[in-house]
DNA sequence: CTGTTAGCGCATTCAA
DNA sequence: TTGAATGCGCTAACAG
């Protein structure tokens, strides 16, 4: 060492006032000269916390989670904590695994979006975990440590904006991932049709994988049932831009004679030709909210305002207009 | 306990031949009452070593990132491995606290994507951690731990096939990050002009961000300056769906009158109208053979075959055309 | 202000 | 096959 005892050094590295400046300064420059880095293991084992905050997402690749972990880890940055990753890649042994992962590297907040794992399992997972908080799931008796958005109303939302353009015949672009979101904003759409006396006709209903190539696929088939429709809602911007590039190929001008309206309001809706006119999740002030909420349970500060179930609002772009 | 010792139970967890089949079963019957999770972190420590890779990119919510990780994570994940995430954010102390960070963290594999640390810095970093590799940067003396692609030959490999379409007035747009990206891809345009004894012209050179913002700005520019010019040639596919869509808002048609071709191959450059002609950045190879890299350094196994120059290559879609 | 000491939870000798 | 003992690097009392 540089003089001084381990204690001392301790001190230093930790800023604690009871170092003197002349130890200090020894430290410091034995650190430099020994390329020493502090081992983080040892000391979360010592201290029994860890300035980590742990996060799990479907897929990082994906640009919506990606935002989700921007926001995070900029509030897990400001806090001076160091953030993990796991991908649940919606799957439910993955999810498992991620969530089981962070519980062993002993992060005290946990933000999680795991759509797969059944309530009861979630239910002793949040028992064990204080610092456990779910993003984009609302879980009966856990409603407070929850961050959610009220999807059935979104999708009811853009399916009544289509209304109210004067659509009647109105299509909608479905994913297959059987999760709560693609149930809820499929019921948003039938609520929509159903209130204004429109007809709910599965032909009118595809499906697809979440994303560019599941929107083409899905926006393919609707016209191979036959185009008895002029406006389509589709369970995400993805879906839509696939669809858009369909109807693109196909010669079909949108919005003149197809009217066409997202969800999520992801980058890519503001560039794909028209703009997409979408409904709009706050995901970063969500998973910011999320992270804050994390935190405090974990290390018992005091809690922070935050909205449990959100509303997405409306968008207006250039993907809608009356029917031809 | 479950009627046995603490090592006994450290056998079963680490599947230690050692173990009679009563006692496993015991343990792990004890384990699911007490819901018990294994200490990662006591775990790392005895053992010295950790069972992580680390990762440093720019910036997660970026969909080139995003590739890049998700590329890693899968390599860690089949080799057993937790994946931590550290995000420079184009900043040279946010880089710099983020590889601290996943030293400090004991990360036996380090994968860096780091462009603001100076040659030097990072030149010692890496006598320090053998198994460091650095992605998308060639750094002296460590040529076998990078992994780079030519940027150069992709912009003159871009530009060569405006060239060959017929254009002789060719306009750029560059990003303003001051990275060896953007002046090597800069290099690679004026190339391939003065090869083919063209004009370099700085009034047909334009700057912004890297993202659709920069490219909608930088086309603006362009254009204000009189339209000289028949085909673009720009930084990233980002910046070329930024710059397409100002040229359909202005009523431009893309290829008819005007070329353009972007860098990189992302996702967006396929849901773009006209689809993007780019150059193939083979991100998700390079990433991979990083991560097997900085393993195989770490844990001392058998190095695995890499490429540590990658060549970009071309990809023809419907945004060049000949000059109208 | 500083040094000494005792764990934190686990893997790993070494005996039994 | 199992148990007891030691140490990994660090923090947190406690005494000086």
């Amino acid at each position: 060492m540089a003089g001084v005892s381990v204690a001392t050094v301790s001190r230093v590295i930790n800023n604690s006032p009871k170092a003197s400046e002349s130890s200090r300064l020894a430290v410091t420059q034995a650190m430099e000269q020994l390329q020493y880095h502090p081992n983080a293991n040892a000391r979360a084992l010592a201290q029994q916390s860890t300035e980590t905050l742990g996060l799990v997402v479907g897929d990082v690749s994906d640009p919506f989670f990606g935002a989700m972990v921007k926001a995070v880890d900029e509030v897990a940055g400001q806090t001076g904590n160091f953030l993990l990753i796991g991908n649940g890649y919606h799957n439910e042994q993955k999810e498992r695994q991620a969530i089981e992962q962070l519980m062993r590297h002993r992060c005290a907040a946990l933000v999680v979006h795991a759509k797969k794992i059944p309530d009861d399992d979630l239910e002793m997972l949040m028992k064990q975990v204080p610092g456990m908080v779910l993003l984009n799931r609302l879980l009966k008796g856990f409603e407070n440590r929850c961050i959610a958005l009220d999807d059935r109303y979104g999708a009811w939302l853009a399916t009544r904006h289509l209304i109210q353009q004067g659509h009647t015949q109105i299509a909608f672009i479905c994913s297959t991932h059987t999760i709560s979101d693609a149930e809820d904003r499929l019921q948003g759409y039938y609520d929509a049709l159903k209130e204004h006396g429109l007809p709910c006709n599965d032909r009118l209903v595809a499906w697809g994988e979440p994303d560019e190539v599941g929107g083409e696929q899905a926006m393919t088939e609707l016209m191979g049932r036959g185009k008895q429709f002029t406006a389509v809602a589709c369970y995400n911007d993805s879906m839509a831009a696939g669809a858009l590039a369909v109807l693109s190929d196909n010669g079909i001008r949108v919005p003149e004679e197809m009217s066409l309206i997202g969800f999520d309001d992801v980058l890519v809706s503001r560039y794909v030709r028209p703009r997409l006119t979408t409904v709009r999740y706050p995901i970063v002030t969500m998973a910011q909210q999320a992270a804050q909420l994390a935190l405090a349970l974990a290390n018992g500060s005091e809690m922070p305002e935050v909205t449990n179930m959100f509303s997405p609002t409306l968008v207006r772009r250039h993907s809608v207009s009356g029917p031809g």
